[in-house]
DNA sequence: CTGAAAGCGCTTACAG
DNA sequence: CTGAAAGCGCTTACAG
């Protein structure tokens, strides 16, 4: 029973907070001579800003950063919309985007689209209407024309992990089509000849730069691709384990796996525990304890801290007046070798 | 070169956007009947709202709510602040925070402390001059009286995972004691009788209260806790490590241990896993994977998205007026059993 | 049904 | 060195 902050609902609640006026008034000054100490600009005399402070201290004064905002133009902040703040592969992302943004002195909104087009332009447009100095978007959606007058207005914005539909933006991407080329390729290296593909719909970017660098390792050792060692879809465990047994049975099993993300590989791998015949396997993306299973899981992994920075520097070299041709960054992958990618092809 | 926007430093890039000013200027209306029309309040006849609509698209133009916000007094925002926004464990308990959030229209901003009391400090002290309706926190440092004027001036705080330093506010935690007496109680049942205790420094609450529930279930059992058995301290894996090693060797080693958090718990695993004699295992924290280790790690789980959850519906109960006792909220943790923590004793 | 005035808490531009 | 006035883009309270 604080009643002395009273009802909250539909209140203002600022009403309870010191202003400047009330500082200056305390102080026996006038509200810019508070707002020169407060900000630390220069022509105040020792005597008058001891008054101020005293006055500061007394009242508990803590300046309104979003009534300065409003009149100095710009938030200072930058907005994150992501796909899953609880998915741990974005995690990293999220703090090193917060990290470059801390460095320039501007706070971070977050939140998931939930891979839901529309709930990630709600989210989005939120952040705008706030006025964030810039946005940072992991696409849901392929159609970002309800952006563009956001950009024209002056919010910086960038695209990670997957570009933009229908817009010309700023994208910063991995490797995808080389990381998944390479990974394949580290099977035939390993003596694989039948190799199955395990990934997502081929409508979403990464997955079909993924297919694509399957295909060109393939072509590159001169092996053909049967349309059985596909299987491209949803990434629900259901059809995931419906199409890796497919492939690891009948007449002419594939001997390798390559899965097109880590909830791919995560539902492979339970199977691949309970599966009679070894297979090998090289997975997108790492998972935390890859390196204790054995064999530890050799995957392609992305360097998401990597994404973030890189994605939040663009995005403030744009606000620091940086060129406007938009800019498409590649991040490169890297091959962790652990053992399940170097299993020998074991056949009948 | 986009002239029409022009050089970004340092300008104000409010003005490159139309106002509602603009809006009623062209719409031949006045100001307040703009308002109306944007926020949906009834008295406007479908003629003078149709002009207004047309006159806002054709200006494209989106509510500033920054200004909004100034004169209404809420922000409609919260603020989590958290001890890294990269780390997996904290990913759901954000993720769930938002949910809340998005259902009283609030948006969230994030920040992370990196287990730097002064950072923690900061970060919270920004959300504030922002004026953040609501503040969560997920405690770095041991005191927070710095919050009490932003709590005494109407901002909302709950701290999670850990409590409040030195002040009297909500907190939402895990059963951390009633945890780990589950735990090792469940390594008592499966025959153990020495087992080992590793876990992060005891002045971190946490960890205390793990290592409390430790002491109770082997008390309970009527068995003695020898001094060897106990390693706690900071949770770099060079001491996890030694620790380990220690118990687990010379004349009477430990046939189990319990891992007071996850890092601790992969650092373990790591060394058993090259270790020749088994011991049983149990850890605080679940891990991706741990199903698919053989044998499977049997963990007690916080539910980290349940304490997040918990701690901003906390927050919007006070936002909207409940009353100002401080609570407390504990939330249950899961024993997974797996494998590792039914392992039998094997001793000499 | 409609709108002019005042004000949210600051900063900017200017005058003393 | 200091401060009164105007204004950032909205909403509130009130009058027509």
């Amino acid at each position: 029973m604080n009643t002395a902050r009273g009802p909250l609902v539909g209140q203002p609640r600022y009403g309870t907070r010191p202003t400047m006026k009330d500082v200056a008034a305390r102080a026996g000054v006038g509200l810019k001579t508070v707002s020169r100490v407060v900000n630390g600009e220069p022509g105040v005399t020792a005597e008058t800003e001891r008054r101020v402070r005293d006055a500061i201290t007394a009242l508990g004064f803590r300046r309104n950063d979003s009534a300065r905002i409003l009149r100095k133009g710009r938030t200072a902040s930058i907005g994150l919309v992501l796909e899953d703040l609880a998915d741990p592969f974005y995690a990293p992302l999220n703090r090193a985007v917060e990290e470059v943004a801390r460095d320039h002195g501007a706070l971070l909104f977050n939140g998931s689209s939930a891979e839901d087009p529309e709930r990630e332009q709600e989210v989005a447009l939120a952040f705008c209407a706030r006025r964030v100095d810039g946005l940072i978007v992991i696409p849901a959606g392929h159609d970002h024309r309800y952006l563009e007058p956001e950009i024209a207005a002056g919010i910086a914005t960038v695209f990670v992990d997957r570009p933009a539909g229908l817009i010309s933006a700023d994208a910063v991407l991995s490797d995808n089509f080389g990381g998944a080329r390479e990974g394949v390729a580290h099977l035939i290296a390993h003596g694989h000849r039948r190799i199955g593909f395990i990934g997502d719909r081929p409508g979403i970017h990464t997955a079909a730069e993924r297919l694509r660098g399957y295909r060109a390792a393939m072509a590159q050792a001169g092996l053909p691709v049967a349309d059985e060692w596909l299987g491209l879809g949803p990434t629900a465990p259901d059809r995931v384990r419906a199409a890796a047994e497919r492939m690891l049975t009948g007449p002419e099993p594939v001997t390798a796996l390559f899965t097109g993300n880590n909830r791919v590989t995560v539902t492979v791998l339970e199977l691949l525990a309970r599966s009679p015949r070894p297979a090998a396997l090289v997975g997108f993306d790492d998972l935390e304890l890859a390196g204790l299973l054995s064999p530890g899981i050799t995957v392609v992994a992305q360097d998401a801290a990597r994404l973030g920075r890189t994605a939040a520097e663009l995005l403030f070299q744009r606000l620091e007046g940086a060129e406007d041709t938009p800019r498409h960054v590649e991040v490169p992958t890297r091959l962790v070798v652990r053992g399940s990618g170097e299993l020998p092809p074991v056949t009948g």
